[in-house]
DNA sequence: AATGAATGAGGGTTCATTCAT
DNA sequence: AATGAATGAACCCTCATTCAT
């Protein structure tokens, strides 16, 4: 009795590889809104659709539940930037206004936003955490962004100011739309709050255009 | 005998008034540091140099203490703000710039940075701080920097941005920079990170630039 | 190598369907002996031959397995009463013997004789367990005992005393020595004691003896 | 400046000497009503009309408190029943007549009921007493009375019973009243209940009725 | 592989008792 | 003598983790 060739694996089968992928997905959406300490195993199990046991299958404590959650979600992130920027050709301002309104407009979409909370409240915790993110996130993010700038410096299409800072100025606030969307924002309808999508274009123009002309 | 080598519990003290302040202080430290959740009453205690019962003579539970903690350093800081623009008379970019730098500074610098970390992270679990936060924080700082750049749109000084989204742009960099003062940038001497204070100054700068001119 | 001499765990047990009968008798020896409030959770868990936080597992508080250890008790009893009264045929005199020699010895010897003690103990700290008594217990026990002797004041075979307190010079030993068994009885042997079972039947001979006859 | 003579002891010195019996008082009401394990020794204080360290000045623990509150009532009505019986001239049932017509409903309507309670509660935690109330009310009252019910069948008043037991019918009801009180009776009006005092009266009355005439 | 009953260390909170004032 | 702030052992309950089924 020959399987149906339209599907090749059958949905337990399926189910099974899928698992460490719902955990994690489970795991994110819990531990960003009420934080690692305060999420129970147990509730990220259910959330999977798994029981408590089943969870402990997969990963060998919540601690590294928790490096699974934040490394995977960053991990492909970081190749989408890489692959982005890897094909660019324009001008400076163009590529950051470029990747901004893309790829920024699509990671506050994403569950990947939740990430920068979890950064941000758990870092002190997990030293582990703090270097992978430095190292695979702050450090890259840090050297193309600042050396695009630095290119515009260089060409006269910027003013010569502190490059790191204006790294800062440009980032900051996309982490900070992130972090709001799973914090205050998630609490009620925020009432005097600009759309996202179109505050990330807005902010991106101001800055660039404040960075550019005499100093 | 150089000294008792015995001194198995230091001398009580009765310091009734002192206690809530050094008690707000340890909590916020720790809370900031490691989470409400992950922080142990016992430890707040500790730090606050008095024993786990005496926690409980002054804050009926751990979460009161939160509210305190949270309540009252904003609370002060919120008097600041007020007396500050009260006595205001100047133009727009000069009010906001001397706020800024005058004031976040002072912010940056003092426990008080903490409390942002504080309300990201736990918001979500206490409804009540995020009202009291939206109420007392949010909502004021946001009618008075948007009032003052909707001056400036209005007398020709801006160019005709969205206010909301222009509040944002200024504001989020400030936050995010007492966010990481006391995440990652707790964990180990960041080396790519432009000085805070010459940061505040410089992002304020490029943001006032970027509002000024032809939209 | 006779035994092995570390066993440091017995071996786990799953025993779902056992296990709230055990934790309700464990908690009515232990309550009934000590007070609800001198009694650890934990000694009421060991006694039953579980952990701490199986007991957990079956009742939510501690207070709720009170109300359990009172309630699941008395209901087994009540419905044993109201079987006995259903089926009889005979005069008042031989039904109120009947019942109290049978029945109440019955009690006397069982573990039900605890819920007494625990009953006056603990129901001024908890309504709920007023309210359920009275309403189970002390109310049909009062209505059946006391239409019994009614009728037998209305058919002369009785003196025209007052019903319900002749109720209670029935009721009220037979409750006395299920208590005395819990309190005094317990701490060493009472020498001047009646045994219990005979007293029963010559306190009911004396009181139903006391009821006849000409007022 | 002459004291007024009408007042030979002011207030606070008077109250100094009234405060063991103010706080016995205390204690007596709050560990009947509560138990003594969940009765906070800062309660009894309070009810006193003290403070928490006064306590301590007066009894050296929350135990010996408890101590001193069993003693103290039950010997100041030990000495009332001497009293009572050494003086007392005619035949057995009016001897037990009045003695517990008298007696009991004085008792009933004073504290001292409290006790009862109070030692049924808490005998089998505190051995020492076990030992005094069963050396200095049990066995007293129970030689009192068995020694006038015997006289009684040896006269051929009353019928040749169990003198224990008739002893227990007797009593059993008085002290059943005293911790009915207490408990359920203190929680609600009980709507079926004889009044006390003619309980008293009716009870003796029958069980004496009981004890005459054959067996 | 999956389940969920069982475990027990750990943490929040209470309260008897002490002691500086 | 009186107070009440301070202490810390003890207790209720939770939850990460284990393991029998």
């Amino acid at each position: 009795m020959p399987e149906t060739p339209t599907a090749p694996t059958p949905p337990r089968q399926r189910r099974k590889e899928a698992r460490p992928q719902e955990l994690i997905d489970a795991a994110l959406e819990l531990f960003a809104e009420k934080g690692f300490a305060a999420t129970r195993s147990e509730e990220v199990a259910a959330r999977a659709g798994v029981s408590k046991g089943t969870l402990y299958l997969y990963y060998p404590s919540k601690e590294e539940l928790l490096k699974a959650v934040i490394s995977q979600r960053l991990s492909s992130e970081i190749e989408a930037v890489r692959e982005y920027a890897r094909g660019y050709r324009g001008d400076c301002a163009s590529l950051l206004r470029e990747v901004f309104t893309e790829w920024w407009r699509r990671v506050f979409d994403s569950p990947t936003s939740a990430v920068f909370k979890l950064v941000i409240t758990e870092v002190r915790n997990f030293p582990e955490i703090a270097a992978f993110y430095r190292a695979e996130v702050v450090d890259p993010a840090t050297a193309l962004v600042g050396s695009v700038i630095e290119r515009g410096i260089a060409s006269g299409e910027f003013r010569a100011v502190d490059t790191r800072g204006a790294v800062m100025s440009l980032l900051f606030p996309m982490i900070m739309l992130c972090l709001h969307k799973h914090s205050l924002g998630a609490c009620a309808p925020t009432l005097e709050m600009m759309d996202p999508h179109e505050f990330i274009g807005q902010h991106v123009d101001i800055v660039l255009h404040g960075l550019r002309g005499r100093s």
